[in-house]
DNA sequence: CTATATTTGACAATATTTGACAAGTCAAAC
DNA sequence: GTTTGACTTGTCAAATATTGTCAAATATAG
């Protein structure tokens, strides 16, 4: 499970619109987006972009899950260090 | 720069050990160590893990600062999102 | 200057990621 | 029970990225 498939697949559910009519929007294999929503694969940036827009959702809002995706992946196995290591980055950024 | 590079610098030069003394220690060239030190690479967590070892450092300190490195790259150029993206990411890892 | 330590860039080898395709499940409609 | 449409899954080759080494370039110490 993935914070950015989850959500996508809620908005598009919601706006009925289908697999395939996003995946072709992005020019890719409806199987790819299946799996991108599952959690499977990854989006790059620019489908995450093509995404926001096609289904109006915002875009902030969509990279940012997709962001927490990749930290979350980064983090990996290390649950017990997780938070402290977390805790530096985010003073980092605190500027 | 990085957190576990510098941080392991500072460690081995204060025991005046030499890059090429750990680069043995890990069965790899000193150019590679040399590299991982500036940030240039990352290491792997299993030569987190023969590092600590070799300088007698504590291995969770190293390893929070290595997996603080990965963490940073995984936010990469996102830094307007990184907070929040940061801030989801730890929730979850808070039980 | 000489000797040793570190850094750098280029490179082959390896590993990972990517997207397509074919085949599969499942449910609803017929 | 078969067809249809939406989605899922496994596998593959191609593209990308990462790894560690080598040789050459730079520092740094004596």
């Amino acid at each position: 499970m993935n914070y950015f498939g989850q959500r996508l697949r809620e908005l598009r559910e919601k706006q009925e619109l289908l697999l395939r009519q996003v995946a072709a929007h992005l020019e890719v294999d409806t199987a790819l987006m299946s799996k991108i929503e599952r959690g499977d694969r990854n989006a790059s940036k620019e489908q995450v972009v093509k995404i926001a827009e096609f289904i109006h959702a915002d875009l902030d809002e969509l990279l940012t899950l997709w962001l927490a995706d990749r930290v979350e992946s980064a983090v990996g196995e290390e649950k017990k260090l997780a938070n402290e290591a977390l805790n530096i980055v985010k003073k980092k950024f605190k500027k």
